[in-house]
DNA sequence: CTCTCTTTTTGATTTATGTCAAAAGATTAT
DNA sequence: ATAATCTTTTGACATAAATCAAAAAGAGAG
């Protein structure tokens, strides 16, 4: 889906409204490994990713890389801990897959918040269904084992599952590679 | 801090607005045990906590109750999994302590953000800032050890700590009751 | 195609935390 | 107050998953 018809999906604008936000977008593509958000730098853009694949992650205090979050294509990509409030970032973002990208200022975005209601409401919509993503994130990740996270993550992302590496995947689900092999071998 | 002042806090409304906005929640108050969402039933209302302490639950296949959310006061309080999109809850929502509460239904709600774009904006930097609280408590969950997570929850909701059950607080952070208790022991 | 580097798998062992059970301590109701 | 109920603590034991280590498989560079 192109980001003309995301942006439709989610608010129905007007056209010439339409016309208008999507062109406040610029593409972008960038390949493979490519680091977008840096840790301790602000997110300055927020990000309509076409295609692709990206994650972002930290390391903990013994220098394990520890995803956090997954952007899949067809979906927005920002810098979840940095972007809404303007403030460093403690996690870094990166591309898994070579990607094309959308991006749009953070100044240019609120201009946008300011001038249409419409577009302040597509902010709220927006922010409401990642937060539903992360409602059922944390109750996956709270209570279970290691298999029924995977299962879970099967279920929910299974794109995902078959493109990342399998590390990055472990530390998302809070558990370590060689368990997550494991669940994998037996089925 | 009432709710007049609280709307204000997250958006400098004009005074007549504001008082219409204000107007539009109406003062509830229910004792400690009450159950405010039942699992299967879509939450209707927003609710402003002015006074009190509450959580979202679940109770998973063996039986045990997995808190899910706690809710402080002075905040909002809502099925987060069913207001939002006005779909039957998976969760209930109990209050832990009597409760003063301020609400709104999710139609009048509507209502105000369609008549209101700085009720839109408020709508959006309050649903902000409930993500960013929760992509703290993802990391801190996700792959922590039981004491640092009981310390993650010592710096962030210090008061939830010393009033919450401490079965309740234990399942909110992925551990059992009997974990939990020994952590205390040595303090 | 071969060598190097990275990622995944497999094995042995350890450890944190869960489970089960019962006692001690609080709270609530009669 | 006293009983009844609910919550927290303590103990013994079981287990899922972590850690450490090394082999196997896969990917990228020359």
């Amino acid at each position: 889906m192109n980001l003309h018809n995301f942006l439709n999906s989610i608010i129905p604008f007007p056209p010439e409204q339409l016309q208008i936000i999507r062109n406040a977008f610029e593409k972008e593509t960038f390949s493979k490994g490519h680091r977008l958000i840096n840790v301790g730098e602000t997110c300055k853009k927020l990000y309509y990713l076409e295609t692709g694949l990206a994650r972002s992650y930290y390391s903990n205090d013994k220098g394990k890389e520890i995803t956090v979050w997954f952007f899949n294509d067809n979906n927005f990509l920002v810098g979840m801990d940095s972007f809404f409030n303007q403030q460093p970032s403690i996690y870094a973002t990166e591309l898994l897959e070579d990607c094309t990208l959308y991006a749009i200022s953070y100044e240019k975005l609120h201009d946008l918040f300011d001038q249409y209601h419409l577009m302040e409401r597509f902010g709220r919509v927006l922010i409401t269904q990642i937060m539903g993503a992360m409602v059922d994130r944390l109750s996956a990740i709270q209570f279970q084992t290691a298999q029924e996270r995977y299962d879970f993550m099967l279920k929910t992302y299974p794109k995902i599952v078959y493109r990342a590496p399998l590390g990055t995947i472990a530390s998302y689900l809070g558990i370590t590679q060689e368990t997550l092999s494991r669940i994998r071998s037996k089925h």
